[in-house]
DNA sequence: CGCGACGTTGATTTGCCTCAACGATTGTGG
DNA sequence: CCACAATCGTTGAGGCAAATCAACGTCGCG
């Protein structure tokens, strides 16, 4: 089996949690999603650049960042496999405001955005069920929010890895500590105590 | 023009701003809304209900906020006239997350979700139109949780202003205070040293 | 092997919160 | 219509969580 195959087999078990597809289906399926390796380090998408795609991570980890006025990285998402992903700018023919690279070595489907229609027509509960992971990572952003303005570093990092266990082990510490917005040193500091606290 | 009427008319030339809609359509949206009025200080939802609905405000202000694990209130978004709102939990059968209320007497369409799908049917551009105000949405989202991590509490209430100025009038300062996520006397000293400098 | 990226630890600084007290405004009931 | 309470905003003092600055150990990779 190619890779190419073997990525379009894990967006349809992805898929099969909640449609079943048909033959016919994913073949359609098969003519709208564009497979791509990447290396990690390598861009998918870079800040300014005009995109159409949507991307679903069939194996490996993706990351999502922008950098603020003061030249600071802030990391938005991790993207490990059987994600959704892509700067939410891609309906309109706005640029990009975020990077997109690879943690690791990757495997992706790039989805043009305006296939959406084409799609639900066929599969019809593909749309709602876009739809819903939609409103569930406004739900996550919503939660996100509350804990910035809330929550301790220490509070905030459990709740990190109470929600991403897989996460936590596999992305270098420093990121984390952006994706929770502190800095390194005090990332590193919560350890300590919590590893000494048992 | 009964009250109701008046509502149906804003929807209408909301929507019309983007889509065309035919007396057909119209007569078919006038079944899926329900107009409700509500005055001052009244809930729409309270946390931990059950709601199928989203909500187009036609008029007035609504505010919907969570109370976090320390009992602190959290204003996650302002909803004024032609803004859609509603717990992002409707999908499904989940309790709501939030507090909605009215911060002035406001007129409200209610909105079954389940019924997207047939509006779809009829009016196919306009689920188009809510999932590109989702993700709209999700980009808001995104640069609030950059801002809360990155930005000074003077920074983030100039933002604001620039983004809402119309909802930075009407509401009053210790909400905004809490939308910023920092406190009423921050607000109060940052106003007063901005004033002093022009 | 040697360089660079990553994590740790310490010292100092700071932005913002908390607590507290006090005017101003609103609105409500006697 | 006035009195009183409640709500809202302002100002001051003190404290703390986390940032910053700086130096050092360590690991992995070219």
């Amino acid at each position: 089996m190619t890779s190419a195959e073997s990525m379009f087999e894990k967006l349809r078990s992805f898929l099969e949690r909640s449609v079943v597809i048909t033959e016919e289906q994913f073949e359609l399926i098969k003519t709208l999603f564009i497979p791509k390796e990447v290396k990690k380090g390598e861009f998918l998408l870079r800040e300014g650049e005009m995109t159409k795609y949507a991307m679903f991570v069939a194996s490996g980890c993706l990351r999502t960042y922008t950098i603020d006025s003061k030249g600071k990285e802030h990391i938005l998402q991790f993207s490990p496999e059987n994600w959704w992903t892509g700067d939410s700018s891609f309906t309109k023919g706005v640029p990009a405001q975020c990077f997109i690279d690879a943690l690791e070595d990757s495997e992706i489907l790039l989805f043009e955005t305006d296939s959406i229609q084409k799609i639900n027509e066929y599969i019809p509960r593909f749309a709602a069920n876009y739809q819903a992971a939609l409103q569930k990572s406004l739900v996550a952003k919503n939660r996100r929010i509350v804990a910035s303005l809330s929550a301790t570093a220490a509070e905030r990092y459990n709740d990190f890895l109470k929600i991403y266990p897989s996460i936590a082990q596999r992305v270098p510490q420093h990121m984390i500590a952006s994706y929770l917005g502190i800095s390194p040193e005090t990332l590193s500091r919560i350890r300590k105590q919590q590893s000494h606290k048992r």
